[in-house]
Parts: structure tokens; C-alpha cells; sequence
DNA sequence: ACCGGTCGGTTGTATTTACAACAGAAATGA
DNA sequence: TCATTTCTGTTGTAAATACAACCGACCGGT
């Protein structure tokens, strides 16, 4: 665990807090660390859930496969992100999607009872890590209204010029990386893999956009 | 503002929290009651936030137009439901979606610095409303990936059988009411009006489903 | 070097959708 | 009451999509 205190310290959750206190708060915290392997499931569908979660180390997809196969990516977790904190709440229910690790993953687990429970003394930051909480579940909340305006766009191409817009707006630069594969991308935007792939070559054709693997110019 | 407490009381923001309690809290939150006749903006996309509203009569559509008139329809709010949370906090720069009132409304207004910052004395229940407003938002984002999930289906058709079996799950019950009209859970849904209608009408000949106007039964 | 697997691009076809235009029913308002 | 507007369903056509199948490039392991 010591090993991911500095990680834990640049995290929206612990912002604004020293690693000292951090390191004293993990017991308070319930902290629990877990490792998973490529391919495994952090989470699935219709487990119940309190607590929660911040990826330390790995990539995870928040994704959701219906009856018929077909995937769709809800949402990406790099290295710092929280996730799980929607359902992790009395009201919240069962889980509705599947947490997969898409890279060897290293998993920090927190009590979300003692979160909220603001203690006795030990903590006198308590107060600040509840206030970063709602301000982590915020940005979530922004990314997945993001997520929609992008997938409401009617056709393929929209979609790739919405999805790819905002990538180079918060790159602050035309030419950037994006965190998926062409089948990851798809499943995110809800499109088909071949006609996205499609798109993507008549934009580079007609001089909207160059790309090569993962890297993307807009022109 | 005093014919609202009661409305208040029944929100998520203030449960647990007597009226009393409430009314006392009320210039401690500073809140401030608008009205608005339908059809007007109560936000409006570029506009930055630092209140946290609440909407305590009519009905309101968080919504996005895109470049050609699309329309787009991110949530629905309704009576006692708090909205503009996510975008009330320091990092969340502007908004990127409007507000319409499709009823007349009257919403109030409630200031995030002074919910967050726990105060001197007189407010005992100020951490209870913060975290009510933490189970609040997290609410909201199961209901955003709800909305993914109906809208990430391939089909006009998938789209509306997951959107009314949950709207039927929500309300245990095979006939229920829709709290849209055809353009708007078009809208909500990001199909076209008429494939929709013309769906829904294969789907009632295939005995499917049931409906008229509003009121839609699962068979 | 070989093999198997993954990845990205291409093509063709059947299906589905968007869009526009129209008509009847229902609601609204003077 | 009548006129007007809104809502819903219907139709036809052009466009876009899903799906399946295939190919070549690349990569890692043996």
C-alpha cells in the first residue's frame, strides 16, 4: 500500500491533503488494496456495493454487454480516478454494470460508511476528503453528460467529430492520443467498428483529420 | 418562499431534516426563490454557476441544441429533484447545456460555498444536508448511465424496449405514464420522431406493447 | 522463421434510419 | 363556435448503418 500513497496524493479525493495525513487516514478509511490481472472483473453486474473505489495502477472499463453481445463502454478509469461511488450509497441498489481491468490493474478499496461518518478526532480532514468527493462525483457527472452528447449525435461521423473535438479541447492541442482502440472506440461511441473505421478514412480523405494507431491531428 | 418548505422537506437534499429545521436554514443556504412561465431558460449554455437549485414546481428539461437544431434531451426534472450541482463547483467551468422550463415553474436557488462550508453554530444539520447531497448526485449519475445504456442500443426499437422496461421496472408496474410527448422522447432517446412512432405502432401490431397518448402497457 | 492472435482497413448487402411532406385528431385560444 | 396550433401517425425516398467476411500488417512467443 505505501507504494501508492503518492499516487493517492495527486487524486481528486485526497487533493489538498499532505501524505502524512493521508497515511493516517487509511485505517480510519478502511483502505483495502487489491491487484488484478488483464482480463479479470473488478466488479459485475448485480453485486452490491459500499465502497469506494480509486484505480492506483492500470486501465478499467466501465462497460455493460446486453443479452445479444453487444458492448458498450459507459466510461474509462486511468491511474487517480475514483469510480464506483454511485452505487456504493443505501439507496443505490445492485451494480448495473461490469468493472474490467483492460491492463494489469492495482485497486485501492475505501468504506464509504466511513467517509461519510465524519470521526471522532483523528481526522481532522475528514471534512476536506467529503468535499473532494463531491467535487470527483461532479466531474464524473460532467464526463458522462459529455458521454451523451456525444453518442445523441445522429450519425457516425458526428459522433467522431464530437468525441474527437473535446479529446483535442482538453489536450489543449490538435494532435493527441486517445486511451482506446478502434473495437474500444466503437463500443464507446455505440457504433459499428467497420463503419466507424470507414469514417475515420473518408475524414482523412477529405482532409478533416490524419491519424496513425491512437495518435489523431485535427486540421 | 414559506408555501415551499413542505416541498422541501420531501426532497432528497433535505431529508431526514425537519420543517423547522429547514426554515432555519434557509439564509444560512441563502436561497432564493425564481419563477419562470414555460418555454423560458432558466440556464442557459456558456453561463457559469455557483448555486445549487431545486426545483419545487413544474417541469424543466436539461437539454442541447446542437449546430443544426438537433435537439437533445440529457434529463428531465421534475418536482422536489436538484439539478446545476455538477456544474457549481470550482474546477467545472461553464455550462454546456441549457434549461427550459416546459411548465411554468418556480425553482430555488441555493449557494454551493455555503452548503459545502460547514458553519459556526447554528446550522446542527448542515453535514446531513451535505451528505444528502452526495447520495443526490449519485443518484443522478445511476440515472445518466441509465440514459447511456437506453441510448448506446443500436436500434430505435432496443432503444424504446429498454427505455419502458425500465420506466415499467420503476413503477412496478406493466402500465404505466411516460412523462415525455413523442418529440420528446425522441429527443431523449436521439431518434427521429417518426421511425419512433412508426416503432412504436409495429411494436403495438406485434401485441408487444399497448398505448395511448402518454400511458403505455407491456404485454 | 514460423505460428497464432490481434488490429485496422475494405467491401458488399440487407436492414434501418433520417428527412420531408402530408393528414387527421386533439388541444388551445379568441 | 371557429380558427389555429400542436400532436401523432403514415408514407416514400435517399442516406447511413449493422453485419459478415476477408485481407494484410504487426506483434510476441516458441
Amino acid at each position: 500500500m505505501k507504494k501508492y500513497i503518492q499516487i493517492l496524493k495527486k487524486t481528486q479525493l485526497f487533493s489538498e491533503i499532505s501524505e502524512e495525513e493521508i497515511t493516517a487516514m487509511l485505517p480510519c478509511l478502511r483502505a483495502e488494496l487489491k491487484t488484478y490481472k488483464k482480463g479479470e472483473f473488478i466488479l459485475m453486474q448485480g453485486e452490491s456495493l459500499d465502497k469506494i473505489l480509486v484505480l492506483a495502477e492500470g486501465k478499467l472499463h466501465i462497460q455493460c454487454d446486453d443479452y445479444w453481445g453487444n458492448r458498450s463502454i459507459i466510461n474509462m478509469i486511468l491511474p487517480g480516478e475514483m469510480f464506483g461511488e454511485a452505487y456504493a450509497t443505501p439507496q443505490s441498489g445492485t451494480l448495473t454494470n461490469d468493472v474490467l481491468a483492460t491492463e494489469d490493474s492495482a485497486v485501492i478499496f475505501f468504506d464509504v460508511k466511513q467517509i461519510l461518518t465524519v470521526c471522532s478526532s483523528a481526522c481532522r480532514f475528514h471534512t476536506t476528503v467529503i468535499r473532494n468527493l463531491f467535487f470527483a462525483i461532479s466531474e464524473k457527472n460532467r464526463k458522462l453528460v459529455k458521454k451523451i452528447m456525444f453518442i445523441s449525435k445522429r450519425t457516425t461521423k458526428e459522433k467522431l467529430i464530437a468525441y474527437l473535438s473535446e479529446e483535442a479541447r482538453q489536450h489543449k492541442n490538435n494532435t493527441f492520443s486517445i486511451p482506446f482502440n478502434r473495437q474500444q472506440l466503437a463500443d464507446f461511441l455505440s457504433v459499428d467498428r467497420s463503419a466507424m473505421s470507414n469514417e475515420l478514412c473518408k475524414m482523412r480523405d477529405e482532409g478533416m483529420i490524419e491519424f496513425e494507431k491512437n495518435r489523431f491531428t485535427l486540421l
